[in-house]
DNA sequence: ATGAATACCAAACAACCGTTTGTCAAGTCT
DNA sequence: AGACTTGACAAACGGTTGTTTGGTATTCAT
């Protein structure tokens, strides 16, 4: 049994490139840069992953992954429809612009940047836009639009928040529960107001 | 008087930088491509440009200028200000989607993309979003949201289609239609719903 | 102890990048 | 006609890019 050897620095690697890859883009990040973060000379970096566009591969699924959980962790114990869709968009934004640079790696760098690897990535991103699609499927009211419509304005304007966003003044969490606001006087033509309970 | 000689072949070069731009990017586009496209060698862009950014910045403001014209052309007769953010967001689409290829530049390359120029490039972007801060100040009833938000997620959600438009289906002027339908139900709590007219 | 796998280093490779330099025909001004 | 400007060409410059190759100390299985 030949297995690993552990003084194994793919971690480390995948972390740096990861910061790189969101902070800066795929094309203006180096695989130099990545290495000096890891502590590592360029050629080293292909002992761990064979092309540039592999590495940036394996920070998008491990970006998946994580806004995936943070998505899971924010959705736990809601059961209105209304309210898990916020929960979720709460996760999401707060993984975005705050917890991970494997999340922003999402927003940072677009399949299109890539085109040998576009396909792939394009899996990995609609991996998790696939949550809200049975999120906004759950909505009962009318929505009034195209559900599928619906999902894509929603995520337009959360996503867009990473142009605008500056950590400091309105959490991530607060932009979600706004937005959902905001989308949900679409619902109100139909079933208009009950103020909803409270205290 | 020295004046021009009309020999000048700057029109074509800038054409030809906007449509590659707007197709792949800043960084993946090169001064050699640009040239090629204009029937031009590579040196000879430095006569009509002092550097690639300075081209990038100077197809930006025309995009600015066109999608700015698109915007009034369909704002002109509109009195009602949830109709003219109709209209204004159609023609923003519009020349987003379809139109022009400078148009498409606004949103293919992020002022974060060229350090050296992101000040300015953030200004000519600043120049075109500004006409929506006044068309949603405009909006009468109480939107439910800072105005601010409001206009962040409306241009997010606008902006997002560049990803998933594909002519043929949809077209820009329904997507305006739809959106701003979805977001008009955040106005409708306190002065709750007149269907609003219609046969 | 020996042999193989591990996890790197050191150095270079070819390709390509934005840009500069020197030259020159064609057009315009005087 | 001569001087000067325009709008390019031809060729290269220095630098950077992703990647490859060959070597080597360390660790592990036998």
């Amino acid at each position: 049994m030949t297995r690993t050897y552990e003084n194994n620095r793919s971690a480390e690697l995948l972390d740096a490139a990861a910061v790189r890859f969101a902070d800066a883009g795929y094309h203006k990040t180096t695989i130099r840069e990545i290495g000096d973060a890891a502590g590592m000379l360029p050629g080293s970096v292909y002992y761990h992953f064979p092309s540039k566009a592999d590495l940036l591969l394996a920070v998008y699924d491990e970006g998946v992954e994580r806004v995936g959980g943070a998505v899971d962790a924010a959705l736990e114990g809601k059961v209105d429809p209304w309210d898990r869709l916020e929960a979720a968009l709460g996760g999401h934004l707060t993984a975005i612009l705050e917890a991970s640079a494997y999340a922003r790696v999402l927003l940072s760098v677009l399949p299109s940047d890539v085109p040998e690897a576009a396909a792939r990535l394009r899996d990995a991103r609609d991996r998790h836009e696939d949550r809200f699609r049975e999120l906004v499927a759950d909505l009962d009211g009318d929505l009034g639009v195209d559900p599928a419509l619906f999902r894509l304005f929603m995520l337009g304007a959360a996503n867009h928040a990473k142009v605008w966003f500056h950590p400091g003044s309105r959490r991530p969490v607060d932009i979600a529960a706004e937005l959902v606001r905001v989308l949900r006087g679409s619902e109100a033509s139909d079933r208009s107001s009950e103020p909803a309970g409270a205290s």
